[in-house]
DNA sequence: TAATTGTTTTACCAATTGGTAAAAACCCTA
DNA sequence: TAGGGTTTTTACCAATTGGTAAAACAATTA
């Protein structure tokens, strides 16, 4: 019955994109204290946001993990080691695994759904409006593989942590687009068809694209 | 705890509270002697019958749950007790979880191909064949639901297991239904195209229409 | 400096994991 | 009825699982 504490009061939100690992040597151990003798940087990072950076880490190990093997062939020890931190230091921010993969799944979402409004961007051009749609669906798989292969992962299983959210987020999002294919068609702006057919083939093969492109 | 049952009388194994879902009634309870005692001879069925019964089984539990949660997320335990024999049972059949997956993606494979033949049995026919291909591709994955979890499964974790199996059966595969695309548009029988994509976009597509029944 | 707050580590835990060894039960043939 | 091969159960195992409690450490503030 641990209450993590909540935040401190600073809410900078500056976002710092972590690009800590963009080598290849895995951070060993993670620091307590961050001055390096070495190069006495003007890393005052507030502390704070060391916080949030780790946070962020772990959520970034998590989920090419979780994309890699599953939910449940991953552990927390392995998630947290792959961040140098100890498993416990992980459960002090995420009080559980299937928290912390529900966060994943969440940021996932996001990601996925910020690609998906080229349809109503352009309400009166099919066929540059399709084109975008699918340029930013294989953008996307593209350049984020792991998110696409959680969600194809949770799809598959039966999506049974997130079906909430997906239902909620995902699928009134593909109706949207559906009802505008369908408008298309009846004022004759495209050949008739079944928007969810295409739907589901657009979103089908740029996620195999993605997923294949590891092979 | 269990007292030995009586000869030839139907062992009661505890209750198990199954929560199978959609689908056929599934034989459950697993006897020590499979005969029925309806019908005629009791020494009908085989030792050896019986131990394939049970490995079939055991294999059916096993695509099943490994097409719901991967890998990772179940234990021999589970499967084990699904089909109410014990895991040292289990293992008496199948001397290790990754053997047991491995025996599960190949029998998936089996089936997948078996469904794969269509574009070379009518090698003049481009557009019959197609028809019959998608169709078969469907059928597939709404005879076989499992299967094709099992396969997108291993296809978008990266195939870590299984990947010599699928170099060696399905890409060859493929790439004969490929050549085949690529000569009709040749010959002039069909519009050109990268055959490579129409097939991704038509595996693609049946196997999402599948996955996605089940939400 | 001391008190407070926030973060990490140490020390555990019961349950479960995949797997082994061997005893026991079973079944068929002689 | 005994024997021998096949199948199942009992008894373990070390390692790992997700998770808790509290002490120790660091940072911020009073």
């Amino acid at each position: 019955m641990k209450n993590p504490a909540p935040p401190t009061t600073v809410k900078p939100k500056d976002a710092k994109p972590k690009t800590t690992k963009a080598g290849a040597a895995k951070p060993k151990a993670r620091a307590r204290k961050a001055a390096d003798p070495q190069v006495d940087a003007p890393k005052v990072v507030k502390v704070s946001q060391a916080r949030k950076l780790l946070e962020a880490d772990i959520l970034a190990a998590a989920k090419r993990l979780f994309a890699q093997r599953g939910f449940g062939g991953v552990s927390l020890d392995h998630i947290a080691r792959e961040v140098g931190a100890s498993k416990q230091n992980l459960l002090y921010y995420f009080p559980s695994k299937e928290e912390l993969y529900r966060r994943v799944l969440h940021g996932v979402l996001d990601v996925w759904l910020s690609y998906m409004d080229a349809l109503s961007q352009r309400p009166d051009d099919p066929e540059q409006a399709l084109r975008e749609y699918i340029a930013g669906k294989l953008r996307f798989s593209r350049e984020h593989p792991d998110d696409s292969r959680v969600y194809a992962n949770e799809v598959v299983s039966g999506a049974p942590i997130f079906s909430a959210e997906i239902a909620a987020r995902v699928i009134p999002a593909v109706q949207a687009d559906v009802a505008i294919l369908n408008r298309w068609a009846e004022r004759g702006l495209c050949r008739p068809l079944d928007g969810r057919h295409l739907m589901v083939l657009l979103w089908a093969s740029t996620q195999v694209y993605a997923d294949w492109a590891s092979q």
